[in-house]
DNA sequence: AGAATAATTAATCACTCGGCCAATTAATTT
DNA sequence: AAATTAATTGGCCGAGTGATTAATTATTCT
């Protein structure tokens, strides 16, 4: 599965920057232009389904389309994916890194490993708490690319890299001592709570029998944070006891 | 997805309880019967690419028979996935009620929460750790199950719970005064991490320019323990801190 | 041995898949 | 108004899809 966000002009057809073009009828209502509408069908359906599990007849139908306008604009349904997944992931990434360099701004000398932590997932949980489906059905999609093995890796890496690097530069500060071994591992554990949450599987509600909500972020967000920072420290600190 | 492991007599040919009868040719070198060759091929298969990335027409090659054969022993391709699904279950969890309850006799009044994280942990990574191919392609499986978003939910609760709730309740012994929403919330977290050890993704080698090997279980196991003891005292101590 | 049952093959069914294209309608440009 | 380009339709293609079946071979039972 490649994950490039645009191709040259296929073959035949060349077709202009597409979307919408100035002086159309103003799109009354609920009715996006056509491009927009397929991105946000295909992103609901990929995120229930996956993407073999989607047929583009599907997409097609739910965004009230034809197939070939899925072709005429994204010219093949893998192209479609990738488009559907970088759609998102620079907003997001922006506002991680701004939320990263305000906690720095901010804390000065007394960077502590909460406040990291807390300043790089609290955009991603917003976004989670919100009310919005587009939003919640791409974290789910990310949940998905995560833990897929054949491309996730490198889907990943790609996408997000930096933003992790930027926070364990940030914990490095609250944790001098520590070894780089030890924060990436330490990180591992950080990540896959967070996919988890992301995927927003109603495991811990059925798990729990009610007393959590997988979607009560209120109530998972400062645990998380808690649950990380300790993890972090005592990782950290201790000079990788075996058990 | 159902998730049905076995279904009765389909419609018109009842089949007998499957599987090579005595007196066989007794299977030379890697040669199974032809049943357990089918589990084997779609578990890989399964893995790699999902249940929609694979065809009844691709498990039938890799396993060197043909599609009516894989229909003739479990009906359907959805029934060939639960078969695969359930054929290790019992396993691991007998494993993992086995060490928990080890550890409980050992322990006696002085369990902690290291030690039944530990408990918790190890037969399962001892599988990601061992050759066995086929062990680690079904752990891929269960990663993929945790984070699906239809049928995952059931899923895991149907075959995990039980190893759970013991685990919670080992842990309440060291915690007395945990109250059950942190509890299952900071079990949240550690699910999260261990699935994402389980998927084998090769993101924490890339992400760490190859100091951490995904596959490095003797570096993972350690860590894991650690970080999610460190967060199970952290969110079960305070009293719930909003970040 | 022969009768009965299990295992296996190869062919086939009715659909569905992603992708493509000529033709048509709508909008924009000159 | 005419010419040009964009957006869209509906039908079609070849290649699979999961599933089924009759016929054949192997094995077990009596």
């Amino acid at each position: 599965m490649s994950t490039a966000t645009a191709r040259s002009a296929p073959s035949a057809r060349a077709k202009r920057p597409p979307g919408p073009r100035p002086g159309r009828p103003a799109a009354a209502l609920a009715e996006a232009d056509l491009r927009g509408r397929i991105l946000d069908v295909a992103e609901a359906l990929f995120a229930k389904h996956g993407f073999d599990g989607v047929t583009t007849r599907a997409i097609a139908q739910a965004a009230a389309a034809t197939t070939g306008m899925i072709h005429y604009y994204f010219t093949t349904k893998q192209a479609l994916f990738d488009a559907v997944f970088a759609r998102r992931a620079d907003v997001v990434n922006a506002e991680r890194l701004a939320a990263l360099s305000a906690y720095e701004r901010d804390a000065g000398d007394a960077v502590t490993v909460e406040g990291a932590i807390a300043a790089f997932l609290r955009p991603v949980l917003a976004k989670l708490a919100a009310g919005d489906d587009g939003w919640r059905n791409y974290l789910i999609l990310i949940a998905q690319a995560a833990h897929n093995h054949e491309w996730g890796g490198a889907v990943m890496t790609r996408a997000f890299d930096p933003v992790v690097e930027r926070l364990i530069a940030l914990i490095r500060r609250a944790l001098p001592h520590a070894q780089d071994a030890d924060l990436y591992w330490a990180y591992y554990s950080l990540s896959g709570a967070l996919m988890l949450a992301l995927a927003q599987t109603d495991r811990i509600d059925r798990l729990s029998n009610g007393v959590c909500r997988a979607m009560d972020v209120a109530a998972l967000e400062p645990r998380m944070i808690a649950f990380a920072a300790a993890g972090f420290k005592r990782v950290c600190a201790a000079p990788t006891q075996p058990a």
